[in-house]
DNA sequence: TTGACATATTTAGGTACATCGATATGATCG
DNA sequence: CGATCATATCGATGTACCTAAATATGTCAA
């Protein structure tokens, strides 16, 4: 019941919540893509997340989940449960390794994010 | 005590949450910018305040308080609520004129939200 | 100043979230 | 298989947040 490559997407079990996304400065926006625009937002709308995004972000590749309890200063529950919110909203990508478990970022992701973000999108 | 123009930064009550944001993918993170760019998300992190963003982008210039209230399908109080977290973050620019309540998107902040999503920042 | 209107604040209630301790699941090695 | 280690999940608790109703503050016109 774990799945995280399953072959297609790999999507997670709440359908992707960076795939649902729009820039902030989109022409138009529905409920359902606001929702999840605002989603993806709340995800980083946490300092533990924040960190450890930042943190893959300079590591340049994947680390292992036991590497944030002492970064974090948060206990082993606490660090899953953020990892797996990441996980889950489409951000980052687990990987198993023997008995460890590997954290990276998703280059589609990441690239999303900034489009979404970025409110200047589309103009000169 | 409503201070929107008082000459030097027009700091809000909250210190300006966007002002100590720090890009994703920054070399270093103190506690604080963690903490900083978590709050900016966090105001982000809302289907409201992400659509109010949407239609302050969409507008392309100041709209009266009151004509979020029919986008929305929120109350009056609870948009005043929304309008003063986004303005407390420094996102949002408040003017009055008259009677009514002019909100506008800061460009600094806008420039400074797509640069801290961003986590190729500085990177080739 | 008084009345009318727009917005802000207060108060209260319900819900979502972060955290931890305890425990379960999963993986490797003898 | 049985032991060990790493991670995930469960249960519980305190906190932050969103919302609305009621009220206060502020602005303008007469």
């Amino acid at each position: 019941m774990r799945g995280t490559e399953n072959g297609v997407g790999a999507v997670s079990s709440a359908l992707e919540t960076v795939a649902c996304c729009v820039p902030l400065g989109a022409p138009v926006m529905t409920d359902e893509e606001a929702n999840a625009t605002a989603g993806l937002f709340r995800v980083l709308g946490d300092p533990a997340r924040v960190r450890i995004v930042n943190i893959l972000s300079t590591a340049g590749g994947p680390v292992c989940a036991c590497d944030f309890y002492d970064s974090l200063g948060l206990g082993q529950p606490t660090v899953s449960y953020h990892l797996k919110k990441l996980t889950e909203a489409g951000l980052l990508e687990r990987e198993q390794r023997g008995k460890w478990a590997f954290f990276s970022l998703r280059s589609e992701a990441v690239e999303k994010l900034a489009a979404v973000a970025d409110l200047q999108a589309g103009c000169s």
